[in-house]
DNA sequence: CTGAAAGCGCTAACAG
DNA sequence: CTGTTAGCGCTTTCAG
């Protein structure tokens, strides 16, 4: 492993002055920065990184916590801080809690030992009063709305966005609405959805809310719930926390030759493929550009809160 | 920030012993290692990442070179190695190419300045004869078959598996097949599905090669070129390099009210959700596990070439 | 069992 | 413009 005192050396100057032409300094000689680099691509030389890092104090690296590394809408906002984090030369770590709290603090406290300069949290297990503390050590910014002046924020209002999208089924004549979420009451997000709920239809029957839900195979099953076994009133349309699940139900709905958009309407969200294949209408919360902004706030450390505008795609499915 | 001297001194010990209790030696008596953990955990110390590295000379840190981070095939590699690496306490670095000759070798060389330990390979850029150097400063292991002796690789016998596909469709009947390829003749899958085509077929009628095709919409499109242009004998079958694309090609013929699969057989590949949906039959090479393989050569270090094997899952698409 | 001291490879005053 | 030198925070001989 060639150093920089080895090119000190072979140039036949100083590590400063090697140092000097590494980091485009000026007040370097011609003559000297020309041999410096003539030694410098000789030997194939590249600065040790961990020791740049180590005096610079900076890593250059943001870490983006998610808690399942395959999960459509995750990997959406991942895909956004990829995108941006190539034009600006900073490399992505990916962190998967799977909603460990001693995991997510693990990666939280990567700030603190300098291993990474900020950290982008999409969901979160612990709580802002546990993860705020960690402020202190490099940039956290969040992917969900939060008041704590400490977070920088990339959002989307879901609150809204619930309230638009049972609106829109109810506008469009149905009365009876199932929906799914992934995590149970102890996320933000179903809170959310159960609150908007509320708003738009008054009460919410305990048969039209499906919880755990996240891949195709989810939906299919929760079509079977809602439709195979005792639920009173069967639902006239369902919106899904996804276009894969809200795939999976409309596989599960054909399959009972129900007609789509007739005998179930179906509302999916973040307009993926799947969805565009089945015609499904879909609300896109622009996910990717959540992550793109996240990116920015990030590594410019700033605490900005901004709102990511939501669309109702309509299709044929309802 | 509090560092390791800080400690020591607080404890009233020398820097060295809490180093040894940071790692866990032996030859620590009890009475030193407690005080020396009380106080660890009052300061809430965490060692400095960059310094440890610098030092030991790995940084427990893996690099995932993908050209696209928004193309199913990779993304599916990427979280292979990302659930082997939570198991094993590695952090996963997304690198991503666009096929990029230089961005590829900056990468590559953060193997040299000591930054990633290793480097998997989904899909390369440059010849193996210029990446291959820097095996010298980290392990490299590759996703695609290679007999280079100083890469390991976890792969799928495309040809082979390219061969049976065809193979299958014509078992079926079809003998005008077309099919499409993310990047063109550059390509070596590409290359190879070309050569299994001919193995299959004899001859290639160059309207039935489709380059350039990654996601839903360029399926769509191509379906266009099949069949909406003045191609002389339409194929009765199509290939298509992903369950995405395929889900493309459907959604074209249907709108031009083709029967699937008597108008137009389709096989797609990967067994993603979209196929599901679609009821399309696909090749599923099992990407996650060539993911997964190549975490664990890359972590031993080991240059060994491991195959995964594929298996044609029969939908009613053919 | 413990501490002093020598680095790991680099940057940044500081003094010429 | 250039070199000397003192660290960054940690691990690891080497002597006790």
């Amino acid at each position: 492993m060639t150093n920089i005192s080895d090119i000190a050396r072979i140039a036949g100057v100083s590590v400063s002055t090697v140092s000097r032409v590494l980091n485009n300094h000026k007040y370097v000689s011609e003559d000297k920065r020309k041999i410096v680099q003539k030694v410098i691509k000789e030997m194939n030389y590249t600065p040790n990184k961990n020791a740049v890092d180590l005096i610079r104090g900076e890593t250059k690296m943001i870490g983006v916590i998610i808690p399942y590394n395959n999960n459509q809408a995750f990997d959406q906002m991942l895909h956004g801080v990829i995108n941006k984090s190539v034009e600006k030369d900073y490399s992505i770590t990916v962190l998967a809690t799977k909603y460990s709290k001693e995991k997510e603090l693990e990666y939280l406290s990567m700030l603190k030992n300098k291993w990474l300069d900020g950290i982008i949290i999409t969901s979160r297990a612990n709580s802002w009063e546990t993860i705020i503390p960690y402020t202190e050590y490099g940039s956290i910014v969040s992917c969900e709305y939060t008041t704590h002046s400490e977070i920088g924020c990339a959002y989307i209002d879901r609150f809204s966005s619930y309230v638009d999208a049972f609106q829109y089924l109810k506008d469009k004549g149905h009365e009876k609405v199932a929906f799914t979420t992934a995590r149970g009451t102890e996320s933000i997000s179903t809170e959310q959805t159960i609150a908007a709920y509320k708003r738009v239809f008054g009460g919410l029957p305990d048969e039209y809310y499906l919880p755990n839900c996240f891949r195709f195979e989810d939906g299919y099953y929760a079509g079977e719930q809602l439709f195979g076994r005792a639920v009173k009133t069967k639902p006239t349309a369902i919106y899904a926390n996804g276009d894969e699940v809200a795939g999976g139900i409309y596989k599960y709905a054909r399959s009972k030759n129900m007609n789509i958009p007739n005998d179930l309407a179906i509302l999916g969200q973040e307009n993926q493929p799947i969805g565009v294949a089945l015609d499904l209408s879909s609300v896109d919360h622009q996910l990717i550009k959540v992550g793109e902004q996240a990116f920015e706030l990030t590594v410019q450390k700033s605490r900005r809160n901004i709102e990511i505008p939501y669309k109702i795609i309509e299709r044929s499915s309802i």
